[in-house]
DNA sequence: CAATTAATTGACACCGGTGCCATTCAAGGT
DNA sequence: ACCTTGAATGGCACCGGTGTCAATTAATTG
């Protein structure tokens, strides 16, 4: 073990005076194997600070040390909150985080999802909302025997591969929260169509109206798409009405600060003539004023725990919870109704 | 090739008839070639779908394809800009990108960057500010011959590791604008010490300055620490001022939004009783009312430049710019003054 | 104590590519 | 026509690990 490079196995094996595979056996700390032998070689190891190489390994294993996150476009936020759950379910392990995203609007996405598969062949991947959903995709996963955990909001099927946040429990909670205020009129900002997510909410915060015995007025009902634009323009619909709303839950931060600028706006104060409630808990959320009371989506404890589903052996992944609870942040944006 | 895994290179060198060396020299384009060869196997290697094992040829090799960001803690937006340009700069080719935080408070951060080095072996590694001004990691990098590509604000040596943005040029410029505007008592809101970037930009305000004639009064330089609250503290001492400036420019948007927020709240319209320009363009900055006139980072051109200068031959990297423009973005925050 | 059986360890091919050098073959020089 | 030279390929060891199965050694049993 001359020379310059990293010491190799080869090194290991030589040094400690057995055969290769007997430190093969160390690194993967292998029951078959007797104490004394096992010390020895550790000592030889630390000694000689050898690393086993992890392209040798892939090679042989025929898989990477690399969990990757795919995702189609989410958010800044969201997307680093994903980054480091998974980097902190990674974390002690020899795993690395790897982040593809892809543009499902282009005729070949699929094709490009392969490629990726096929070319760096990670161990197991995170699929983001709202890819997660692509069934597409999550065929693709199967057929190459590429591991996978979906991040989604509900369990659509019985297969162990996802996590979820109990987004409607957390809705109804947060509705329960403004009805226990006082407040009836409450008006609703929801998500765009053709997703779960703001299906659930949308279901959790009929659910939390039903529960009161208060009636659903379709006019608080608007639409909405998640933006900031589209939060001013529900809430220019809210405010115009007749009977206005004294309380306004919208299905996340960006519409409901949308919303909550639109009311100033037009002379309201907040949250004196109008509580708002958002969902996301995005750090804009603290920074406005008042400060946003919202629900925050254990965002990076379910990437987290879908880094360690795919790490650990199947059977013990199915012990592993897969939905995780999202919780009320209650800060300075509702108070009762005058 | 009949079985069920994928087609190997053994494969095509059977079915094209040729030796798997000759099948390699294809895939890595080599030009010691016919044509007529390079058709045969192209053609064979479309038909069985045959897509080189990254694995393989790392081990082979001695690099993984891969190009790994290594940061320490920068905020969302920024670490997400970066990712996208690093993917920009590597798209096309067969480059993973690989994201790896990491605590440079803790005691062993330097043997944890190495171990990381060790472990995955990327082929480049791209430092985000700050830790890319850390001379010990470019060290190991050096060290382990890891290729490697510096984000900073200054080239601080000869090397050609590094991509910049001229913030200097940039907030010169944009505070020529504030004096052009017709401003002559501008408050300025630092950055914190210690770094080269506020140090830069800094400069850029005195040299802008200077040029028009105008003196710099040291009441009117705040420090900051590029957090909102910071922001807060150093807009409440510039209004607390005899003679308040009538324009403010803070070295970054968190700290100019800080600052417009304390104005408003002690009465100040915005931008007609003061101007404010911010640093970064964040996309708060053009959601908060009235959206704020800031200069933006070329920071998904430096990352992509950067990904690019790696996975490119020296000599060809050495030819690339390094140095990219920062732009000043006018939007409704400064007028001139009253 | 010999015969089994279980626990350790080693030999060797193999994962799927690449580097180095030998070989083949056509073209150019004399 | 013979020798030289360069272009185009092939052969084979090697990168650094792991799987399979055989070999060796220790422990158990009748």
């Amino acid at each position: 073990m001359k020379g310059e490079g990293k010491p190799t196995i080869n090194d290991v094996a030589a040094a400690a005076n057995v055969s290769k595979k007997t430190v093969s056996r160390v690194i993967n700390k292998s029951p078959l194997l007797s104490d004394k032998t096992r010390a020895k070689v550790e000592a030889v190891i630390k000694d000689l600070g050898f690393v086993p190489n992890l392209q040798a390994r892939a090679l042989a294993l025929r898989r990477n040390f690399i969990i990757a996150a795919i995702h189609d476009n989410p958010n800044a936020q969201f997307l680093v909150n994903v980054q480091q759950g998974i980097l902190e379910g990674i974390e002690g392990s020899e795993f690395g985080l790897m982040v593809q995203p892809f543009d499902r609007n282009t005729e070949d996405f699929e094709q490009e999802v392969r490629a990726f598969l096929e070319r760096q062949r990670p161990y197991g991947v995170v699929l983001l909302p709202p890819i997660s959903s692509d069934e597409a995709i999550v065929d693709l996963c199967r057929e190459m025997g590429t591991r996978y955990v979906r991040m989604s909001s509900i369990k659509n099927d019985d297969e162990a591969h996802i996590v979820s946040s109990n987004d409607r429990d957390a809705v109804r909670e947060a509705t329960a929260y403004l009805i226990e205020k006082g407040h009836t009129r409450i008006g609703l900002i929801e998500g765009p169509e053709g997703f779960t997510s703001p299906q659930e909410r949308r279901a959790g915060f009929e659910e939390a109206m039903t529960a009161a015995g208060l009636s659903l007025d379709p006019a608080l009902v608007r639409p909405g798409s998640y933006t900031f634009e589209s939060g001013v323009t529900a809430a220019q619909d809210l405010i115009a009405l007749d009977r206005r709303p004294t309380a306004i839950f919208a299905c996340n931060d960006e519409m409901a600060i949308g919303a909550m600028i639109t009311c100033r706006r037009s002379g309201m104060l907040i949250p004196e003539d109008i509580s708002i409630v958002g969902f996301d808990d995005t750090p804009l959320s603290s920074h406005v004023w008042p400060s946003l009371t919202t629900v925050r989506w254990p965002i990076v404890e379910m990437a987290r725990t879908a880094a360690q589903k795919l790490i650990e052996p199947d059977d013990v992944a199915a012990q592993m919870p897969w939905m995780l609870p999202s919780s009320l942040v209650e800060r300075g944006s509702v108070v009762p109704p005058k």
